[in-house]
DNA sequence: GTGTTTACCGAACATTCGGTCAGTTGACAA
DNA sequence: TTGTCAACTGACCGAATGTTCGGTAAACAC
């Protein structure tokens, strides 16, 4: 985990640099960062920056295959792919919280990823295979008889995973408990209700 | 409802421009759009736009307070006053799913703002009045004893809301059912759970 | 010391940005 | 026909944008 002690100069390096960077595209928005912005979170000049990365887009397009790598490693393991479905999507649920919190200012960026660019439309299609794959699930879940049938479940998923995504919205690793408590709650609530059964 | 009668070229006016400029806002985010983009989503020139709003900011400003007038509304209304606190936030939840459709594309905007200038700050701040209202109320109901003692309240609302929130992220009033039918699915799943009673 | 590697600065670039202004066009009323 | 009023154009401004480039400074190896 330690930095390779490197020859000549110390500072940045393409690492760092995508760290901070992507904290000012979270406060401030993408487009609302400036180049200029990033030197001055960096402590160094606009043009310092183009010798770690090729340019704005290139940040924004790693930090967000960050993000999609972390969803696409979900969906290959094997244990999205054996037993009843709603225990599959009970683990994906949990997964994606960790995942969320793991990663959280790259999720946070690809949440809000709207289309502008290329590199924010192939972002947008790594996403919707993700989506799709969940929305499968739960379509599953309902076949199997685990899912309320009053329930249409299209739009559980849609709420389901719109619980989910809020995290980036407000948890904040500092005052917020761990992964695993949010993610017991959040599944307590969504799967069971919130309403106390004795009321 | 029909537009008076008026002196003059027929053209546009402030309100066509504001409904117009929030929809090109939302596709492209509000730093990501330019008044070059919204002169030609109206089919005039960038001038033209300055006859009739003061400026961009001005846009931005209109369109958040539709969507933060529709909530304080909302709050102030009596029924969000009186009956047991578990009645009261249903009934908030519901109209908030109501106002969100109701309003969509001016909450959508309202949902984006990340504070990056005074006007984005100002609505903030309404918006955190919002939070702290229904935050006070899943307190309350949880003192009440109707929220399942295993859940914080203070993750419950934010979670409640996360789904809530999250209609602005894909619903879409053509496809879509009637506000209260999702109003109707997303209080059973988040109230009542979406697991099946007999699994 | 010398050479090499890495990190950085400062000035400049072309382009785009939000916004201004003097004048024109088109629809209505009288 | 004439006057009035709202809607609009086109040329323009200063500032900010993302990016380039030639040169410099600091850490290391020898």
């Amino acid at each position: 985990m330690a930095v390779q002690p490197r020859q000549g100069r110390r500072g940045h390096d393409p690492e760092s640099v995508l760290a901070i960077a992507v904290d000012v595209f979270n406060e401030r928005g993408y487009d609302g960062t400036s180049m200029e912005d990033l030197a001055r979170a960096l402590g160094v000049t606009k043009s310092a920056i183009y010798h770690h990365v090729a340019g704005k887009e290139q940040l924004l397009a790693r930090a967000l295959d960050r993000a999609l790598d972390g969803l696409s490693e979900l969906v290959a393991d094997e244990r999205a792919d054996s037993g009843p479905a709603i225990g599959r999507l009970e683990w994906v649920v949990r997964e994606s919280v960790r995942i969320l919190v793991d990663r959280l200012p790259y999720v946070t960026l690809l949440l809000r990823v709207r289309g502008n660019s290329a590199t924010e439309r192939r972002a947008l299609e790594r996403r919707r295979a993700f989506d799709a794959f969940v929305s499968h699930l739960v379509k599953e879940a309902a076949a199997e008889g685990a899912i309320r049938p009053d329930l249409d479940p299209a739009l559980v998923t849609r709420l389901l995973f719109g619980a989910v995504n809020s995290i980036t919205e407000w948890y904040r690793p500092a005052r917020g408990g761990s992964a695993d408590d949010l993610a017991d709650t959040l599944v307590r609530m969504t799967f069971d209700g919130l309403r106390a059964q004795d009321a």
